[in-house]
DNA sequence: ATAAATTATTAGGCATGCCTAATTTTATAT
DNA sequence: ATATAAAATTAGGCATGCCTAATAATTTAT
């Protein structure tokens, strides 16, 4: 079994991979990770020796078939249980990330395929990001922006990419949520802003930052 | 925040004070830790520093206001996480306890309260131990055992007190689960035992050691 | 090409929390 | 009361995982 420690530093290497960062360097897990580059060169020796990883200072670190592996599961652990708590227990979205970061190093075999089958086999994360499968299968197809449906269309807002307070604040104060339904009135070729309907309310201008920070599906 | 290992120590003496012990000692602490007397030594150091207990070699350690308060969190997230795996995940009464010992240390202050009303504010854990409330609160009136049911009466199982290997398969091959409902047919004085009467079904004599081991409600 | 800046690494240290072995204290038995 | 056993404590050590400061290697800019 892998210590806490050695998850989060799987978990890095594996995002800054998706990334596509060509090399992932010392300094940029020591910034994903809020520590010291002189701590992550230790942790790298030891993920090596522990064949989780490759480490050579021209070509970066990279993660093996194993520590791939591992890096998975805990990533499906992480968005199981931000479904959970976001549709079990009512927490906001701002709130998940922090508690899953220690939900996701809880040990059990067959812990994360029982959440899976309670929540209903989620295929997206509240945030968007897609939910590894038991067999490490990920679903490449990320959900749409707003943005990116066509005047006319109508969709569901089923996940947020931006988490700041200030946006979700917004998003209240428009009566915006999981599953409100939004019509694409207009967009604004000037500065891409759109013309929204929020639910069956108001048509509402909104800018395109906005647009790129809700996903619908 | 404290750590695991200070809370897995509160807990540990929590539940030896509820056992009655007159004196909580390094020795006994250890036991119950799996570790080393010297090793205890060291932390009841620690957490008196930190005014969570008081030591003292000839009265033994003793939780304060603010140690107690601790312990009794940590025993509602065990209980309430007990009950979610149960009922919600559907895992069997012998593997709860080790992933409980897991989640019981995630912190977040309103995470045990979400918890307990996702779960209907259950009284008792799949022990048949009380839950201790949002305000610290802890209910003293235990289930009965099945053991203290009149003849002639008839209950259901709310709990088991033994999670061997043995006594669940034993379980299960008499078709008893949480919910199933016995009539208690005959006590025989000889030994103790029991003639019940499982569901619609069959008449059998169970032990002395049977009837102490279910909780009925 | 060389100086300056950045990045990587090494060395030494520290807190946590465990260990063993040795010692002191306390309790028990004769 | 004294020997013996048990419990508590101290001392020293070890692994984990972090830190700072110093040094080495590499990039970038001029």
């Amino acid at each position: 079994m892998h210590t806490f420690s050695e998850e989060n530093y799987l978990r890095a290497i594996y995002r800054l991979g998706l990334e596509g960062s060509a090399k992932i360097s010392p300094t940029a897990i020591a910034e994903m990770l809020d520590n010291n580059p002189a701590s992550v060169v230790d942790m790298l020796k030891k993920l090596s020796d522990k064949k989780l990883i490759s480490y050579d200072k021209k070509k970066g670190a990279k993660l093996t078939d194993k520590g791939t592996k591992t890096a998975i599961e805990v990533v499906r652990k992480h968005r199981l249980w931000e479904v959970f708590l976001l549709e079990k227990l009512g927490y906001g979205w701002e709130e998940i990330h922090d508690i899953a970061e220690q939900l996701e190093h809880i040990h059990n075999k067959e812990l994360a395929d029982r959440l899976d089958k309670f929540l209903g086999y989620p295929d997206y994360d509240p945030h968007g990001d897609p939910i590894p499968k038991a067999n490490g299968k990920i679903a490449t197809t990320y959900k749409t922006m707003l943005l990116e449906v066509e005047p006319g269309g109508s969709c569901q807002v089923a996940a947020v990419k931006d988490t700041s307070v200030e946006f979700l604040q917004y998003l209240e104060k428009l009566g915006v949520g999981i599953g409100t339904r939004l019509k694409i009135i207009e967009k604004i070729a000037f500065d891409g802003s759109l013309t929204i309907q929020v639910g069956k309310g108001d048509k509402i201008n909104v800018s395109k930052k906005f647009g790129e920070s809700i996903l619908v599906g």
